[in-house]
DNA sequence: AACCAGGAGAGAG
DNA sequence: CTCTCTCATGGT
């Protein structure tokens, strides 16, 4: 089966390489991952600006830091309370236990998932995303856009996500750099096309999705 | 003024 | 254990 890979490229021939999660640290990385739920991006850019002005964007900066200080420059973030004591909590636990996130790097991926998966505020979707935007292991992230789309696609029988993750490794030959851009190109093909009132003759998948293909013929 | 955002957690079955 | 229901806010 190489369902992934040639899905894989009639996307990346489309959008090309989207450069997902910019950000010039891990530390940034993690933060954002929290950040970024249920919110959108361009939200979560202004919270991170905002926590530079304050040197927040380090887990030490963090990990020291007044809980209301956090609040205060991510509410641009929604869920602001919520977010900053989560954290908090975890930027503590790593600089307590590691030190910091470089530290880690050695870790077995099991070992992560272990560690991460325990953590309030880290469920499946956050955990996956720290395991592949920061520490590189290969992983199939599948959010609500990626459910969406495969379910799709001419195989409905995959839209279950153990098995779109484990196909999609599998297809996508387990490449850290393929796995990040294919899920940075399925979130924008989500937020593109697959939407109200979807403009599906623009879609670079409308040969292959069976949502098109419904909505094209009379 | 609904509705969405690059979900998580608790509760039900 | 999996499926469902609820929650938490700013921006558009």
């Amino acid at each position: 089966m190489k369902d992934h890979f040639l899905l894989y490229n009639k996307l990346n021939e489309y959008f090309g390489d989207l450069h997902w999660w910019p950000a010039e640290t891990n530390d940034e990385i993690l933060i954002g991952s929290i950040l970024t739920q249920n919110t959108s991006w361009k939200n979560v850019e202004k919270a991170i600006l905002e926590l530079k002005k304050d040197n927040l964007l380090s887990l030490p900066g963090i990990a020291e830091a007044d809980v209301d200080a956090i609040s205060l420059r991510i509410r641009s973030a929604g869920f602001f309370r919520q977010k900053a004591s989560r954290i908090k909590s975890i930027a503590t636990r790593i600089v307590d236990q590691y030190g910091r996130i470089d530290a880690m790097q050695s870790l077995t991926t099991q070992d992560l998932v272990g560690f991460f998966g325990g953590l309030k505020g880290i469920g499946q979707e956050t955990l996956d995303s720290i395991l592949l935007y920061v520490f590189n292991r290969p992983v199939m992230i599948v959010d609500t856009y990626t459910r969406r789309i495969i379910s799709r696609i001419n195989y409905p029988e995959e839209a279950v996500d153990e098995k779109i993750m484990e196909n999609a490794l599998s297809d996508l030959r387990h490449s850290i750099s393929v796995l990040k851009n294919y899920h940075a190109c399925l979130v924008e093909l989500g937020k593109r096309f697959c939407r109200k009132s979807p403009d599906c003759t623009e879609c670079p998948l409308n040969s292959v999705c069976n949502y098109a293909i419904v909505l094209s013929s009379p």
